[in-house]
DNA sequence: GTCTATAGGTGGATAGAC
DNA sequence: GTCTATCCACCTATAGAC
């Protein structure tokens, strides 16, 4: 891995802890072994760093959503592999990269929102398809329409991610994402 | 109102829009229309001043909540009730303190993080209760336990704020907010 | 591609006059 | 209770040597 890479891969982790507004490049520095200005070679500021985060981020998604599409055969199974993302930010102590500057989003650059958006985007129609899916096939039962179950299943596992960070368990995580798809799923 | 209120209305502000870590005692000073140092003898630390928000937002929300409890006949009123203090803040382009100060946990005292767990605690319990109740009633269904329900409620609504951050428009939220009731109610 | 050095500004916080 | 003045640490970012 080269340095470009190393700033990206510690830079992510420390915006998924502790938020764009909570590290400074001394933290990335310290942690890849650099000095400070030598960050300034690979990436020209902060937010053009947040920037090829958020892309590479959303890029990453799109290729999980890609292999989820290839391997599921239900919409059960989809939206359990689409879970199991966030669990594994949930297993590291992390936020969603975009959920985090979602929340950071009124001291973000104009720049960083758009890819912002488009990252959500990704996300939610993503999930309307296999909710749509999923009601073609009897599978899931549908109260409302697919894009707001949609809208709901993206707000839940975002804010699930959130408030797992005031308590020291997994539980509420566990027990939010449980209920998501139980109340989707037809019962027998 | 006195100076000191002034200083929490106006930081309360800022952190629900900026977060804990994207203001500084300049900008509650400049809004305030004092001095950074005056801010001192009000409170002595910038944590400090954090703690005294959550515990009257904690204080505020225990009003909000036996103030819904004595006016709802229905879980279904009481929930809508409860959704509505989230779109007051939506409304103003705000999240949740709670929510806000919880994607920065891992940057704050520990004293901070404690008062956050019991804001989380009373959204957590409420929502048992009145899922409870309503169960009871045969008002509503559960389908995992009142316990699980509560946490993806409380969930689906923090993050339901935080995705509308990444958009312009309230459609999403309301799309969360209306699809979560509408898999609780009972139908016909 | 990484370094030292530093600019220019802002952060939270304090001392002490009024 | 608010002010001026200040401390010192830290911030993002740049200049220029190696």
């Amino acid at each position: 891995m080269d340095t470009k890479e190393k700033i990206m891969t510690i830079t992510q982790t420390l915006i998924q802890s502790k938020g764009f507004n909570g590290f400074s490049f001394a933290d990335i520095a310290n942690e890849v072994g650099i000095r400070k200005a030598s960050i300034y070679h690979h990436f020209p500021t902060k937010t053009a760093l947040g920037i090829a985060l958020i892309e590479q981020y959303s890029s990453g998604l799109n290729a999980l959503l890609n292999n989820i599409d290839s391997r599921s055969k239900t919409a059960d199974e989809s939206l359990n592999s689409y879970v199991d993302i966030y669990r594994s930010n949930l297993n590291l102590d992390l936020m969603c990269l975009g959920g985090m500057l979602a929340s950071e989003a009124q001291t973000l650059a104009p720049e960083l929102n758009t890819h912002l958006k488009q990252f959500f985007d990704i996300n939610h129609s993503w999930l309307t398809s296999v909710l749509e899916a999923g009601e073609s096939n009897n599978e899931i039962k549908l109260n409302t329409s697919a894009n707001a179950e949609a809208s709901l299943f993206l707000a839940a596992l975002q804010g699930a991610l959130l408030v797992a960070r005031a308590y020291d368990t997994q539980t509420s995580f566990d027990e939010a994402a449980s209920t998501l798809i139980s109340n989707l799923l037809r019962k027998g």
